[in-house]
DNA sequence: TATTGTTATACTCTATAACTATA
DNA sequence: TATAGTTATAGAGTATAACAATA
């Protein structure tokens, strides 16, 4: 079936947009935790990364130092992640789930694993073994670019 | 590899993000067009369907009725989009993609598929087959869900 | 001087509530 | 009364520019 790369490519631009339409529809009608998509995913990253910096999360999620930064300050301000100075370099920030953090995310990572379970129950064996090797063939393609033009200290 | 749905969905739910944020982020490096993700669908969509409504539009980008219709205004002051009042049903507006619309739309989507291209140019035949058939897997999943809860006239 | 992070400012995205105009 | 759309308001996401504190 012979697929072009511009095959591929156009595929994939369709269809990345309408998944993650739904996965924030999901996530915004979980009425208890209530988490946007780069929320979620920074609380992810802390109940992997305990202890990591805000540079770190920023890294990670794709976001200027700015931007994360507030985003950050939201969490705080819900008491999902604690914020606190690094005890050997002071500039640092050590960033970590409080517990009710770790909980709120454990519950929406479940309901929204929940719903695309039952999308997924819905394909043939084979269909899933398909999805799961193209994820693993796309998520290298796209894990790692620095993309963060920003370095903190502009002169102009 | 016996895939369970459950696995399906992780993979899912951590790599479409991942695609997402290198597709925004390559959107927004061209500084020619400078389109967000939602702005460059509603070109797309009206690419193929000119002469939609606001309706139309808002149902199958996925949001409400008052976000599309700021999303539109901010179009419509670039001069990307027309809005007109509809002959027929004077309540209806009709959009369509003015020439400066549809050539901006054509140079954005040139150069975020010809960056996706080259990504995709490193796998192998199989590697693009697999990949295109779970797209085409997916998409329906991911299609069509109404999830506009808005009805435009509340009474509380 | 270089690094880490925050503050200031300004858009866009997104929603709900309330409204207008038309049918 | 029902439908199509807009306006008002608000909060999150995102960026750049400018700054503060620390190394």
């Amino acid at each position: 079936m012979a697929a072009s790369p511009d095959d591929v490519a156009r595929h994939v631009l369709e269809v990345a947009p309408l998944i993650m339409r739904t996965l924030r529809s999901e996530m915004r009608q979980q009425r208890a935790s209530d988490l946007s998509v780069p929320q979620f995913r920074t609380l992810s990253f802390l109940n992997r990364h305990p202890g990591a910096s805000l540079s770190d999360v920023a890294d990670h999620i794709g976001l200027t130092l700015p931007s994360m930064s507030k985003l950050v300050d939201g969490l705080v301000d819900r008491k999902l992640i604690s914020r606190h100075t690094h005890a050997g370099d002071r500039r640092r920030v050590t960033l970590s789930l409080t517990s009710r953090g770790r909980s709120v995310w454990v519950a929406s990572h479940q309901a929204t694993l929940a719903y695309l379970i039952t999308q997924m129950a819905a394909l043939t064996e084979a269909q899933r073994a398909t999805v799961v090797d193209a994820m693993e063939i796309l998520r290298p393609l796209f894990s790692r670019e620095p993309l963060r033009s920003y370095n903190g200290h502009s002169r102009n």
